[in-house]
DNA sequence: CGATCTTGGTTCAAGTTTGAAACAAACCTA
DNA sequence: TAGGTTTGTTTCAAACTTGAACCAAGATCG
């Protein structure tokens, strides 16, 4: 096959994109490791747990939420732990499983340094961008995570995959995690989350 | 200040965005990884020498395009330099400069490992997304990327910096690296370049 | 000129990410 | 129910990233 080269709009946006995220994501970074010692996926850790209704959260269904390995999940949680901000417990209905706890110090943490954090984020993003573009962005990304959602089953394509819903009892009663409806105080996390 | 939190429509933004980009790097890096051995950044890094004129860029210059730091270029180019796909040279116009070369090699392997990188951020992004989409995206990162040249240098806003426009002689004749018209066997550097 | 400031790059230690390998529990099947 | 496969998670070594510290070469200014 002959390669389809990207078009010169197509050139021009990804370059636009690549740039635009190293950007961003750096000073997520930067701003979350000098206000509170960690990366932006730490942060996202934190957020992901406290919309749960216990606040805890099976390894494999957080790594999922994330689109993380569950290689580097380990990795984070371990330091996370060190911390205090998140504690280990074993799933009891699969001893397999392991289950991630915010604890209540990680909760406090989290809703001190959450504002920074969503401050970062519209600076950077939202307040860039009109009501429209925001949601073309979610539009087209959403497309793309799809796209991807699709991928690694048997072509599947949009489809429910039920038997992927194992949605155990170990993790916080989230589903396939909806849409995380907090807004107030703790909604800093849903803020913020991904 | 009491903390202007994202409205659900920015939080849903936020949250597909993020996903996206973590599946979409992680594809790309996956990719290039098995079939070339080497991170995306690597990967830009040869396709933007490639597209100067004389397949050369100083190194502040280059970390200035790629948005990294020159600590981290320092290393990555040294990586490269060591599987002789880069050479390094002094700048004979200031001697403190050290310019990254594209030797013959790493232009070789760059031809030869584009095609499947395009495939990828094709088949991962634009062909998930109308050509509407394709122009969004751009505007919206556009956006993105000037919001923070601004920043940086007190609040000058969209100015020219003119100062700044050190087109070192060199470096490859590229000013600030406008619209890479290539687009041919050689483009695909640029058909991925950043 | 000489002290000082700025700029271009590298180095170093500490932290993070990766992918493959190792384990162990759960599941399936004959 | 033994044996084999799948699933959940950790471990390990190698590679990468980060930010601060450092060195040397321009640029500034009295």
């Amino acid at each position: 096959m002959t390669t389809r080269w990207l078009t010169p709009e197509e050139q021009r946006a990804w370059r636009a994109y690549v740039a635009g995220y190293l950007l961003l994501e750096d000073a997520i970074d930067r701003q979350l490791q000098q206000e509170a010692g960690m990366p932006h996926l730490y942060y996202s850790i934190l957020a992901n747990l406290s919309e749960t209704p216990e606040r805890r959260l099976r390894m494999t269904d957080l790594a999922e939420q994330l689109k993380i390995t569950r290689s580097r999940l380990t990795y984070a949680v371990a330091r996370l732990e060190k911390d205090g901000l998140v504690r280990r417990e074993e799933c009891r209905w699969d001893k397999r499983g392991t289950v991630a706890v915010l604890t209540d110090e990680g909760h406090a943490i989290l809703e001190n340094i959450a504002p920074g954090h969503v401050e970062t984020v519209r600076a950077g993003l939202f307040d860039r961008l009109t009501p429209e573009q925001v949601g073309q962005l979610e539009q087209i990304f959403t497309q793309v995570v799809q796209g991807f959602q699709g991928d690694g089953d048997g072509e599947a394509g949009p489809e429910e995959l039920p038997w992927r819903r194992r949605s155990s009892p170990c993790s916080g009663t989230s589903g396939t995690s909806g849409a995380p409806e907090t807004t107030g105080t703790t909604g800093t996390s849903g803020a913020s989350g991904a």
